[in-house]
RNA sequence: GGGAGAGUUCCCGAGUGGCCAAAGGGGGCAGACUGUAAAUCUGUUGUCAGUGACUUCGGUGGUUCGAAUCCACCCUCUCCCA
């Protein structure tokens, strides 16, 4: 099978502007094609996922990936999809910002000479003149339809700023630069840049009369429909120091029956056949389906050896109290465990509680566990031999909490 | 530039000068039931001490014994006219 057959297969593409050129670029390795990134933060999260698996495939298939980094369009804010407008942000927190996502991104694909180039349009957009821009490409875009694009529409009734406006002129032009600079000959990107996508092609056909391609990425929604990858603590990073292994490997764990095939055929490099195979399996196996997504995506982002770990902490927690040697941990100090520490105080100390309302709300609802333990008062204390040995504290169902003596 | 209206807690959205820490819904969290799923039911959802205190209704001042509520100015947003 083919890269572009198993796209389709996968289900990972959502819109394609011309499905016989592009399987024709893509199956013989000559596609040079881009995907954009706003550094609005100093991570990627799960929503990335998907851009990168795609381009990590294509990259093995022969295609050259270009990374663009949005520094200049960071500078306008993308209005699809957004209600309200983006804060704008400083040059140093974009190029922090940049910094990251390279090292995140060099698990996916290999950059350098004949691999993966990134590059940022802050360095094209920021010396545009005006008025040049204005009579370069302003004259190829109509307002007309450029309303009629469904991104736009939407915010025709919250209102829309002319700086948002131009949002999708920005994106075009970069797609006609990295077309005259690097060749590259197709852009892809989230479903919801589809119209963003298509005024690129359609610059460069206006100004130079070559044809490029656009594809969009289906985006990642569960079975209700919302967007996945977030949680009640906001997005699921690929950062550990921001998202552990464990925590991120638990967010597949945890998944709906409904997603878990779906995420599978996205996210995993497991051949499509065996996939396959799995859909078939009795529903009463479904656990394993979520096991082998939460490892095969630790993996990918984290290493296969954390991936492990993970796995290890995830099982022994769940089916016995037995290992805790990869929980989340918070070392208490001696001073402060001398005179023993209260379990409110405690459960604020390792971030499971904000508050000491919340700690006894959950105390008092029977939701905490000390050691396997039941706490049944709010009266109950930590000594500092218990400490010194580690104690586990379970908050609901599915948080864990390891304390001990620094 | 002229006119009208809006800004309430995580979100949406009620709110009579004192009975407003503020209805209702959503979301979150916890409990029951389960399979670390979904659905359902129950409890809970500003902070700190627990029958009390403190901070909150765009901002700053003011009126009042007392302001989310009244007044002034300012900021932001929406709508209509130009």
């Amino acid at each position: 099978m083919k890269i572009y057959e198993e796209l389709r297969a996968r289900g990972l593409i959502a819109q394609v502007t011309d499905e016989n050129e592009i399987r024709e670029l893509v199956n013989n390795g000559k596609a040079v094609f881009y995907i954009g990134f706003d550094p609005t933060a100093d991570s990627l999260h799960v929503g990335h996922c998907m851009a990168l698996c795609l381009m990590r495939r294509l990259q093995q298939a022969g295609n050259r990936p270009v990374v663009l980094i949005g520094g200049g369009t960071g500078y306008i804010g993308d209005p699809s999809g957004r209600t309200d407008m983006r804060a704008m942000m400083t040059p140093e927190t974009i190029q922090h910002n940049v910094e990251c996502f390279k090292k995140q991104m060099e698990r996916f694909i290999e950059f350098g000479p004949d691999k993966a180039i990134m590059v940022n349009n802050a360095d094209w957009l920021l010396k545009l003149n005006y008025i040049e821009l204005l009579r370069e490409v302003g004259a190829c875009f109509s307002v007309n339809n450029m309303l009629r694009a469904e991104c736009y529409k939407q915010r025709m009734e919250k209102g829309l700023s002319f700086l948002e406006f131009n949002y999708m002129i920005m994106q075009s032009y970069d797609f006609y630069h990295l077309y005259k600079t690097y060749g590259c000959n197709m852009q892809f990107g989230g479903d919801d840049q589809w119209s963003n996508m298509l005024g690129g092609t359609e610059l460069i056909r206006k100004k130079l009369g070559k044809d490029a391609f656009a594809m969009t990425i289906t985006l990642l929604m569960n079975s209700e429909g919302k967007k996945m990858g977030k949680t009640a603590n906001g997005a699921v990073w690929l950062d550990p120091n921001k998202t552990s292994p464990f925590e991120f490997y638990q967010y597949w764990r945890n998944v709906d029956d409904a997603d878990v095939i779906k995420c599978i055929r996205l996210l995993t490099f497991i051949p499509i056949e065996e996939i396959e195979e799995m859909e078939k399996w009795d529903g009463s196996r479904v656990n394993e389906l979520k096991e082998i997504l939460a490892f095969e995506l630790t993996a990918l982002v984290h290493g296969r050896e954390e991936a492990e770990k993970a796995k290890q902490a995830s099982r022994a927690l769940f089916s016995g109290e037995g290992d805790d040697a990869n929980m989340p941990t918070t070392e208490i100090s001696p001073e402060d465990a001398a005179a023993g520490l209260g379990i409110i105080e405690l459960m604020k100390r390792c971030g499971l509680v904000t508050s000491n309302g919340e700690a006894r709300r959950l105390i008092e609802q029977g939701g905490v566990t000390l050691n396997g333990e039941k706490v049944t008062g709010i009266d109950r204390a930590v000594t500092p031999d218990e400490l010194r040995e580690g104690v586990k504290i379970r908050k609901g169902k599915k948080v864990f909490h390891k304390a001990v003596l620094k």
